[in-house]
DNA sequence: GGTCCATATTGCCACACGGTTATGCGTTGC
DNA sequence: GCAACGCATAACCGTGTGGCAATATGGACC
C-alpha cells in the first residue's frame, strides 16, 4: 500500500465523517469508534489512511491516542476547487443578468 | 456498477484532469483523448463515471459527443469543505495574534 | 510480573476500480 | 450501399479497497 491522496481519502464517507468529528477538537480513537458504526479495526484501518495522507495527527498520551486535525492537504484541495467556485458563480451571475433583462 | 459520489470520483486524477480541460468550455470527447495520455476506451470510461456523478453533460453532435462542465456536484464538495476553511481560517489568526503577542 | 485496557496490525475475503484490446453502433460522406 | 469516423461498451485482468475476526503491542495499575 502506498501513501493516499488527500481527494482518495475523503472518497471515503466514514473518513469525511471522522474529520467532520475531528472539527470539534482532538479525540482518542475510541471516541471515534463509538460513533461510527463500524468495528475497532475498521476505523484503525482508517485512520491510519488519514494519518498518511497527512490530514490527522496522532498523540499518544497514556494507552490513549489522541487524534487531530491537520488541514494542510484540505487546504489543496480547496485550492483546487477554487478555479471553479469563480466558474460557477459567473454562470450564477449569468442567470442573474437573463433574469433581469428578461423579467 | 453503481452511482459513484463526486467525491470518489474526483479521487482520480485523470478524471480531475478532464474536469479541468472542460472549464476551457465544452470539448468533444476525442479532443480529451489527446491530452489525456490515456487510451479512447479508457477516457470514454472516466466520461461515463463524470457522467453519473452529474459532473459533466453531454450533448450529441453529429458523430461527436460534446462534454461540458455541471459545478452542482463540486457545490457540495465545496460546502463540505466550507467549515473547514473556517478552521484553518482561525488557526492562522490564533498563529498571527501569537506572533504579534511574542515578537 | 501479571492483567486489563486501548489501539494497531494481520490474515482473509468479496468486490470494485482502472487499464487494455476487441468489438459494436450511429453518423457522415462518397 | 458501404467505408471511415467518433465514441461507447464488452470482455478480461491485476491490484487495491473496505469489511470482519483474530491476534499482537504497549501503557496502566495492582
Amino acid at each position: 500500500m502506498d501513501r493516499m491522496s488527500a481527494y482518495a481519502a475523503l472518497a471515503e464517507p466514514h473518513r469525511r465523517r471522522i474529520l467532520d468529528l475531528l472539527r470539534d477538537g482532538e479525540r482518542p480513537a475510541g471516541d471515534l469508534v463509538e460513533r461510527l458504526d463500524l468495528s475497532q479495526p475498521g476505523v484503525s484501518k482508517h485512520l491510519r489512511v488519514l494519518r498518511e495522507a497527512g490530514l490527522v495527527n496522532v498523540r499518544t498520551d497514556g494507552r490513549r491516542r489522541l487524534y487531530s486535525l491537520r488541514p494542510d492537504p484540505l487546504v489543496e484541495v480547496d485550492q483546487w476547487i477554487a478555479p471553479y467556485r469563480v466558474y460557477w458563480s459567473n454562470r450564477l451571475d449569468a442567470l442573474e443578468r437573463h433574469l433581469e433583462e428578461h423579467p
